[in-house]
DNA sequence: GTTTAAATAATAATCATTATAAATTAGTTA
DNA sequence: TAACTAATTTATAATGATTATTATTTAAAC
């Protein structure tokens, strides 16, 4: 896909690619920063920045900010729930037709079209509650 | 309430209350200080951001970040969706009885119980599609 | 009017993110 | 395969938002 647009494929966008793709846990920029570095020990935060916006840009990524404004990165950009639990701050994604159902009477409803969702709701998880 | 719950009534808070509870705007830090600052020229930005916390803990604000990190306070904190221009980022908030059915139904799936949500759309406006 | 703990203001410190510029490199072409 | 070039990376400086600190002020209780 980045060679597709017209980006270079470099080893530094593979690991980050790599990782951030295939992680489910919604990862903080520190937390793939630390990830990476230990695959790429002289990555630069910068480019960690940098490809992770670029990879938002092209739709390989979903970007958002919890409450008290820390980023991240969704590699599930389907429409879902992202449970969160208001005591250890995990994530958790839901996924069920109920949700693509509700999104799309909405968008009839409203007589708009939806280009991009990002639905969070607090509880406390099994563990913390 | 700030009473009730053993908080000092300052003419700060005071000020602060007036203008972001009656705001449909979802306001930023940014501005909520220039408008105050306007009827009390005096105050510090840590007043600003001290009551906006607290009044988040007490229940009568919620805070929330736009996917750039941006901070917005929401003085509606019942569940709504919030309508975000993916163009001007103008925020429209929309409340229909089909979203309390649908969050409902899904805590009833889930066994577990809501206690707050943020739901974003994102749209293109009325002025900007 | 006094008292006292809480709140405010001013400012310094911190942290996350972005900008900058020199060095490196992916991908193209000869 | 070597050379070229624009894109990318790195390191670091700059920026901007938020929080911490501390002296001063003040709301509320007595």
């Amino acid at each position: 896909m980045l060679r597709e647009k017209g980006f270079k494929v470099t080893p530094q966008r593979l690991a980050i690619c790599r990782f951030v793709l295939s992680s489910k846990e919604h990862p903080s920029v520190e937390k793939i920063y630390d990830k990476i570095q230990k695959v790429y020990p002289t990555i630069s935060l910068a480019t960690i920045y940098q490809t992770l916006h670029l990879l938002t840009k092209i739709g390989l990524l979903q970007e958002f900010a919890l409450c008290n404004g820390s980023l991240r990165y969704d590699s599930n950009i389907s429409p879902h729930l992202n449970l969160i639990c208001k005591n250890c701050g995990k994530i958790i994604d839901y996924e069920s037709e109920k949700i693509n159902m509700f999104l799309s009477e909405i968008a009839k409803e409203l007589e708009l079209s939806l280009v991009g969702q990002h639905l969070e709701l607090y509880v406390y998880c099994n563990q913390c509650k």
